[in-house]
DNA sequence: TGACACATACCAACTGGTCGGTATGTTCGA
DNA sequence: TCGAACATACCGACCAGTTGGTATGTGTCA
């Protein structure tokens, strides 16, 4: 609190997003993420009266994260709503690289395994995955009304579309042990939506390849 | 095999199939399934090795059920190929309805629960996903050629980014407990093919409301 | 200033119960 | 009478969570 080390705490969070996407979440023992965190199992039940709810505080921090990372993010510079959005995907698209945890998601990770079963850890992950999602609404909006964009459908669907696509790009990559399939459809998610705003695919050499 | 009824073999993976879907693979005990299956320790034990290989007999048998349901659905006779593509995504849009656990999918459930730990799972979960999608290729072909559709993008591609949102609106749903973001992603990604193959939304009245 | 009361952070050993899996039968049709 | 298909009883490992304790502040009042 005082000093400048993590406490015990913020080391199982830490440890907890970790693991948690390698393994998942009821195959992560306490001992486990202990011996992550690299402290006792004392400590561990001093801070969270239960396994479900470091998943919690886990899947809050993961929010906060996500927020953070997003929001100060260079395309986040853009004075157009629309760039902005398109800078996010784009963003997103080239973080489908390197080990297939790294770039996964906590909260649908989790949502998976307790969705049934842990009605307070599903809200918490609803509430992660909602509230990243809703961030991308304000810059849509924005962009339907400077375009004028019309259509049958709300930015609020098409911010949780673009979470949606993520979410199935993440288990594709898990299933295919690989990004590829992933990063293809991130390209389409992309396609979609400029398909949408009458923007049709612009840079004249891409550049990447697969 | 020989006689009518269902042998415990047999059970066993539609007990899977049902109890993994709603807990998980890792939180669904051997004697879970035991006891849904209306077997014992033994029978299960006599007909798989482990755990494990129930997992992926049940992988399995899901990709021969799901090419089963939708190779016989309705909108399978229709002479045009966009028709057929278009009538599967209607489908498993108006699928998404009744409690969650029996819409979603069990190879994405389980690979998420076992990349990283049980590469013989994720492969039959990667075997159950590509394979069902890889089903709706020829007539993305066939209508691709049909119509003179063009675009930087393959129909492999298109066939798996189907998938994905379809795994994605999953994980909406349990998140959310519900299946109305489920059925807005499932929305745009029909309007995203439409799109694609120059055929905007044509029902003069849709009918259904939320 | 210092000593007492209290709170926070952490620790190692332990517990009751559950887990996947095994060992050893029993049943029954060919 | 043999073997496949089951059933029953059991095992050691591991699990989440508990216990009783220590070390280190921190506020407070004589």
């Amino acid at each position: 609190m005082a000093a400048g080390q993590a406490t015990a705490r913020e080391k199982l969070i830490g440890a907890a997003v970790k693991v948690v996407r390698e393994k998942g979440f009821n195959a992560t023992s306490v001992d486990d993420l202990c011996r992550t965190a690299g402290v006792t199992k004392g400590a561990f039940f001093h801070h969270f009266p239960t396994k479900t709810d470091l998943g919690i505080a886990a899947a809050e921090a993961w929010k906060l994260h996500a927020n953070d990372l997003f929001g100060h993010a260079p395309y986040m510079a853009h004075e157009d709503p629309l760039d902005r959005f398109l800078g996010y995907l784009d963003f997103r698209r080239d973080m489908l690289d390197g080990p297939v945890p790294e770039f996964t998601c906590l909260a649908g990770t989790m949502v998976q395994e307790s969705y049934e079963t842990l009605p307070s850890l599903r809200e918490a992950c609803q509430d992660s995955i909602w509230g990243h999602a809703l961030t991308l609404v304000p810059d849509i909006e924005a962009a339907r009304k400077k375009y004028g964009i019309g259509g049958d459908w709300t930015s609020e669907s098409l911010a949780l579309h673009v979470q949606a696509v993520l979410q199935g790009a993440f288990i594709l990559a898990k299933a295919s042990h690989g990004a590829k399939a992933a990063r293809d459809t991130a390209d389409h998610l992309i396609r979609y939506v400029r398909m949408l705003f009458n923007k049709p695919e612009s840079r004249p050499e891409g550049g990447i390849d697969d």
